[in-house]
Parts: C-alpha cells; sequence; structure tokens
DNA sequence: CCTGATTGTTTGACACATCAACCACTAAGA
DNA sequence: TCTTAGTGGTTGATGTGTCAAACAATCAGG
C-alpha cells in the first residue's frame, strides 16, 4: 500500500549542502584514488595501513579492521590479499577464538605508510581543507562528526549490512 | 629528486573532519545506492534523470550532463545505454554540431523519477540531515560549497582529468 | 583548401565492488 | 552432548568503473 505521507522535501540550504557533498564525492575523492594509483595503491589500501598504524601493537582483528576502514568483511579480505602477499601486512589465527584472525602492519607496510602519508595529505588539503577558513573547517569538523556518530550509532538504519 | 619541504599535517580539526567524511562517503552513499538498487537503478542513473529534469527543455549536451552528474563521460555513455532501452532518456544528434548529442528527459523517464524522488530524498534526510541543527547544515552548506566551487574552478588541480 | 590540433563521444579490456552462499568455529539451551 | 543460532571470515559470479585508444567532426593557421 503506498506512503501516502508527504516527502520531506529538501530546502534551499540543504540542497546546497547536498550538491556540494555530492561533488567533493565524486570529484576530490576519485582524485585521490588516482594519486594513489600512480604509486599501486588503492585509496582502501592505504587506509587499511593507516588504521592499523593508529591500533595498539599495530595489530587488529579483521572485523574491527573492516569497521574501522568504512568498509565491508567480503572487500577487506579481497584487498588485503595484495598487501599480505607484498608482504605489507601480516595475518595471523587469533588464539582465543579460532575463527578469528588478526592483521599487523609489518615493517615493510609501515615504509610504505611513511612514504605514502604526506603524498595523500597533501591531496586532503589542496582538495579539501585549502579554500576553508579555520572557523569553517571546525562547522565543517562539527556537522560532519555528528552525522558520522549518528551513522554508526544506527547501523539499524542501514539496510541488509 | 625528493622533495625536502615539511608535510602539510592535518590538524586536530581537520582530522576530525576528514574522519566523519569518508564515513559519510563510505557508509551513507553506499546506503543509498543499495535503496535505489532495490529499485533497478543506480545512484548514477537517477543523477542522471535528476540533471535532466532541472534542465531547460530536459535536455542536455552529454558533456554538460556527465559535467552536471559529477560523472566522466565514458562512465555517462556507459549508463546511459540503459537508460536509452528503457525509454527513460532520448539521445539525438545536435544540428549545430554534428560531434554532439542532447539526452532529454522521455515522460516515461519523468515519471520513473518523479516515483524514485521522494524515496531517495527520505534516505538522505535520514542519513545525512536529520542529525543536524539548522545552523549546523547552513554551516555544512557553507563549507561545501567552498570546497565545491574550488574543485569545478580549478580543474587543472585535477589529474589527467 | 590542407594540415594538425582539439572537441565530443564511444568502445573494449581489465580491475574492482557487491552480494549471496558458504565453511568453520563458538555459544546457549535443553 | 546434541541442537540450533549466531559470529568471523572467505569465495566466486556478476555487474560496474576506469583508463587508454579510437573515431568522427570542427576549428585555426598557413
Amino acid at each position: 500500500m503506498a506512503d501516502t505521507t508527504e516527502p520531506r522535501w529538501l530546502d534551499e540550504t540543504q540542497q546546497e549542502a547536498w550538491r556540494g557533498l555530492r561533488a567533493v564525492m565524486f570529484r576530490a575523492f576519485p582524485e585521490m584514488e588516482r594519486t594513489l594509483k600512480a604509486h599501486d595503491l588503492l585509496a582502501i589500501h592505504y587506509h587499511i595501513l593507516a588504521v592499523l598504524s593508529n591500533a595498539p601493537e599495530q595489530t587488529l582483528r579483521l572485523t574491527e579492521l573492516a569497521d574501522a576502514a568504512n568498509t565491508s568483511q567480503s572487500r577487506l579480505t579481497h584487498r588485503l590479499r595484495v598487501l599480505v602477499e607484498r608482504g605489507e601486512v601480516a595475518i595471523s589465527e587469533d588464539p582465543d577464538d579460532r575463527r578469528a584472525k588478526n592483521a599487523t602492519l609489518t615493517t615493510a607496510g609501515r615504509k610504505r605508510l611513511e612514504h605514502l602519508t604526506p603524498i595523500h595529505i597533501e591531496d586532503v588539503q589542496r582538495l579539501i581543507f585549502d579554500p576553508l577558513t579555520p572557523e569553517q573547517t571546525k562547522a565543517l569538523a562539527d556537522a560532519m562528526t555528528t552525522i558520522a556518530d549518528h551513522l554508526c550509532q544506527h547501523p539499524e538504519f542501514l539496510n541488509p549490512s
């Protein structure tokens, strides 16, 4: 049966915000991806390395890694293969739960990350933050954090997941 | 030769903003895509229809359409095929420039869009705007517009393009 | 008019993302 | 300890995005 409630149309401000978000999403992110690709890495590869480097012992359970890298487990498995083959990440069985595995950043992985980080950060500054005043940056952080928290705290909002 | 200038590290606020942007990018957008997919449409298909519906005569040159939909021409060609097959978009040769083609929204396409828009808008509200105060929304629009303008006005910032 | 450069669009090969189905293991209840 | 449900992770088929290369039409110079 059809939903007869009136659609919640976007107001002027929301339309602006939404247009801008899409432009950033579909222009800035692919651009960063291209830069990383020139160094034989996908953005997701980079983020896997980055997330691991911030983890205690440089190690994370795969499920946590997938979550922290904003990706699905299946995608993580697929992309991780390359990093393991290159010796930049090592996988080990978890002693406490034999279903689980842990991923650890290797020395080679760390080296790779340290080399790439300045390059990637420069893209982020150039494409995202350069045009913003400090006040705009602060406001952006505030809004994005609010949205992100809402997304993560209400996973039931997401479809099959 | 190595670049010896110090990398422009992200400060605390920038890191927050960047983390949030990535979370939204990699959680909210795919979620919207899933909703549209349940209606046999990719997000890009939806946006093609939406952009056309706002164009004068519901018609746009393919290059302009690609730009307005934040996508590459090649991707546009590929995805347009489906919409043309379904009779939701019509392609016609441009009389003035025989290289060019124009895309027009058909009645069927318009119907399709009108049906889908409330569904998609609801996702946008739910996943993006619901947790924000009007002030946060305004600030978000301001920041995103600034970034997006900067991106579009400096296409030379983008790689091969 | 030629010529070369540029613009508008299409094509095909390949790599990647997605999803559902799957296997292995753990946990909770009877 | 059997059973069933749930969790952690992997797999493979399928469709999509990307890129470089192509093509055709126009434009600018000589």
